[in-house]
DNA sequence: ACCGGCTCATTTTTT
DNA sequence: ATGAGCCGGT
């Protein structure tokens, strides 16, 4: 068969004409479940297959692992059945991993040593620590989070210090820059990167090796960028710089599924991409295959509300299928209940198998319930994203060790594992080392070393330093000379680490030394998908990049469970959506913010996103009280149930006749006022009431948004002037609440306004 | 230097 | 409610 019959065969007239489209740019436009990754693929292997271009003359971007992996996956299996044959591998990569491919060739030109390390933020957050300490910054006055994420922002849009400097107008003071100056010498002096450096440092290296650029500019003839609405300023920068040579650039987004805008994704990108390339065609893919048409249209319904959108209407020519499943509970428990029965039951009655089923919740912190009740009824789930991993402590000095063997630099890693497990060398002792360090000028690898032929410490001391060090040496050693495999054995062995952990009979140790077999398992796993390239540069990129070790064995039977921004580009026949309510979905956060609407309407994208993974039906559920940070909250349901027509819904609810049900309107769907009709645009002080309020009486007699409530011993009044650590200094323009409710509105200088509970919140006169 | 108890912040979302 | 970091005692 013809291979541009065999890749555009199935496909609809617009899919057809995207797959055939290959030369000049492309603004691809697809709605939720358009069948976009087919169309991707498909394209990919007319290029290839055609002998357009070879395999490595093609580059696709994704932005998670798990979409790149999959449609790696999908390719080789398309070119497997047009025969074609790869060599290489395919350049299907996620923004970041495509730089680390390219910064491992060529970060040698930007003065790092070859095997530069990664740090995750966590890292980063140790180094940003390490460099306030140095430079004599308050971290009470000064939180560190702070500044890591003002870094991170500013290289997000492709700003060094000094451009920091000339662009610091709004937000960015003298102190973040300070910092930023310093965190980069030092993370130079580690030789690692942390994630945005990877972005902007590749971007660097562009910029100053201009036939480095060019080689890449020509390599790549052909360039395509999945979820285009969710690339930032940087990624942006790149793919201008790279499409530039041969102008074939496609990409595919879908504005309504933007959610990315807090890490930096600028929607403006997707927007104004044929303004960027004014001979750019546009083919828009409206048709949805994936889900019933109830499900299709609810989705659409919420989505309307928001303005900033392409005018870009979903159809399906699906059936209408069950109504969208809206189910009140008493509490976040009983909710959890219901979802675990609910699938239970479904199961038992023979409607497909645990895989099937899909929960997705809003923040992680949801799944605890959730796994609770489902580990009750003998449910087998799978966390996806999480608590992460490599994240747990065990796992961490494991990969520290690992990573200081071949980056001796590295001190965050460094000071991590220096006293683990203990050998008695304690924080004055590491403080010395580091003072000693900075004073020379030279990594704290180094300066332990020079303090021990130096005699500045005691015999004692010296003696545990140098029983360190020559463990280092011969880690060092053994991890260029050993297999990935036997390497990891012999760090396990020779650190003493798990001899250490057996010898505590905790329950906690007991599950650390399993987390420590699940990495063996995963490094096993590794090394049989990788074969050669199974290196220790190459797994260590993967634990910093490639978050969830589920991926590796995804083949079991079982129920996910994930937030609603890990579930884009994954669909489910049966979804749960979770602890639909105010204050929550939406986020508190987005409803607090001065700029108003803009993060109201992104939740409605991720609420959009969450729908539309639902092929066959679809539950949104809420509780009534839940739990929050030990404290009750009694919340509204989520202002994206009300915006589904009532048609396409069938309420249920479990707790009819409690009191309070018809305060917050919501027993029965039909006879309740506020169903259907939009009150939530209301004042603010409408949504603070309804916050952290038993009784909506008491909430009646809160004063009002603007009025006074200062009397009464209350610390703040209107016109004081006040500090705020993470915020900096402010005016209180309003107040409102008694007692433990007593929240302040502070104007900061850059003018926005934050809203604070004065119990929780951290503020002081000045 | 190590340990245990205490306080405090933490909850958006990911590479 | 829970975990991380801090302080003070040993």
């Amino acid at each position: 068969m013809d291979v541009l019959e065999f890749v555009t065969k199935n496909l609809n007239p617009p899919q057809k004409e995207a797959v055939e489209t290959f030369s000049g740019p492309l603004l691809i436009l697809a709605g939720a479940g358009s069948g976009k990754t087919r169309v991707l693929t498909h394209r990919m292997a007319n290029i290839i297959g055609q002998g357009i271009a070879s395999p490595d003359e093609v580059l696709c971007v994704t932005f998670t692992n798990k979409a790149a992996k999959e449609m790696e996956h999908r390719m080789y299996k398309i070119l497997a059945d047009l025969g074609a044959r790869v060599h290489s591998q395919l350049w299907i990569n996620t923004f970041h991993s495509f730089c680390v491919r390219v910064l491992r060739q060529h970060l040698t030109l930007l003065d790092y040593k070859p095997y530069f390390g990664i740090y995750d933020s966590s890292d980063s957050l140790s180094q940003i620590k390490k460099v306030m300490a140095a430079l004599d910054i308050n971290d009470k006055m000064y939180p560190p989070k702070n500044f890591q994420s003002r870094i991170s922002q500013a290289k997000m849009l492709g700003l060094s210090p000094e451009g920091l400097e000339k662009n610091s107008r709004r937000l960015l003071d003298a102190k973040t820059v300070e910092v930023y100056k310093a965190y980069e010498r030092e993370m130079k002096k580690a030789n690692s990167l942390d994630f945005d450096d990877l972005l902007m440092k590749t971007y660097e290296l562009f910029r100053m090796y201009p036939d480095v650029l060019k080689m890449y500019q020509e390599k790549f003839r052909f360039i395509m960028v999945d979820e285009y609405q969710d690339t930032n300023h940087i990624q942006y920068l790149i793919v201008q710089m790279l499409a530039k040579a041969h102008r074939n650039l496609c990409v595919v987004g879908d504005e309504d599924q933007s959610i990315y805008s807090w890490r930096g994704a600028d929607i403006k990108n997707i927007l104004d991409f044929e303004k960027d390339f004014p001979e750019a065609k546009v083919i828009k893919l409206e048709e949805n295959y994936r889900s019933s048409a109830n499900i299709v249209n609810a989705a659409t319904a919420v989505i309307k509300n928001n303005s900033e959108r392409k005018d870009k209407t979903l159809f399906t020519s699906n059936e209408s299928g069950d109504l969208i499943q809206v189910r009140e509970e008493k509490n976040e428990y009983d909710e959890a209940r219901f979802v675990a029965k609910t699938i239970q039951t479904m199961i038992n009655e023979g409607s497909g198998s645990y895989n099937d089923y899909a929960i997705f919740y809003r923040t992680n912190a949801q799944s605890r319930v959730l796994e609770e009740q489902l580990r009750t009824l003998g449910i087998p789930y799978r966390l996806v994203g999480g608590v992460r991993f490599y994240e747990r402590m065990e796992i961490k000095d494991m990969l520290s060790f690992m990573k200081l063997a071949i980056n001796p630099a590295d001190d965050i890693a460094l000071k991590r594992i220096i006293n683990v497990p203990a050998r008695g060398i304690g924080k004055t002792t590491i403080e010395k080392i580091e003072e000693y360090a900075a004073q020379q000028n030279i990594s704290m690898y180094i300066a332990a070393q020079k303090a021990c032929d130096e005699r500045v410490f005691n015999a004692g001391t010296t003696g545990k330093i140098r029983r360190f060090l020559t463990l280092m040496d011969e880690l060092q050693g053994s991890a260029t000379s050993f297999k990935l495999v036997d390497f990891y054995h012999i760090v396990l062995d020779r650190t003493e680490y798990l001899t250490a952990l057996k010898k505590d009979e905790s329950p906690e140790a007991q599950a650390r030394i399993e987390n420590l077999e699940e990495l063996d398992n995963a490094i096993a796993q590794f090394a049989k998908e990788r074969g050669d390239e199974a290196t220790l540069t190459s797994f260590l990129e993967e634990m910093a990049l490639v978050n969830d070790v589920d991926s590796l064995d995804q083949e079991q039977n079982s129920v996910t469970m994930m937030t609603l921004h890990i579930s884009k580009g994954l669909e489910f026949p049966y979804v749960f959506v979770v602890g639909m309510e105010e204050n929550l979905f939406p986020s508190a956060r987005s409803l607090d913010t001065g700029d108003g609407e803009e993060d109201v309407q992104e939740e409605r994208r991720l609420a959009y996103v969450g729908m539309t993974r639902a092929r066959q039906k679809l539950w949104l559920t809420y509780a009534k009280m839940r739990r929050v940070w030990g404290q009750e909250q009694f919340n509204p349901p989520s202002r994206f149930i009300k915006e589904i027509p009532e048609e396409l819904v069938e309420f249920k609810t479990s707790s009819e006749g409690l009191r309070f049900v018809s305060k917050y309107g919501s027993s029965s769907y039909d006879n309740d006022e506020n169903f259907g009709r939009p009150r939530w645009g209301a004042s603010s002080a409408d949504r603070n009431r309804a916050r952290n309020t038993e009784s909506y009486d008491e909430a009646q007699a809160f004063p009002d948004y603007e009025g006074d409530s200062s009397g009464g011993g209350a610390p703040f009044s209107k016109g004081m002037r006040v500090r705020h650590p993470t915020f900096g200094a402010g005016t209180v323009y309003a107040t409102e609440g008694a007692g433990e409710n007593f929240k302040v509105s502070v104007m900061f200088t850059d003018n926005t306004v934050k809203k604070f509970v004065v119990k929780y919140a951290r503020l002081e006169r000045i």
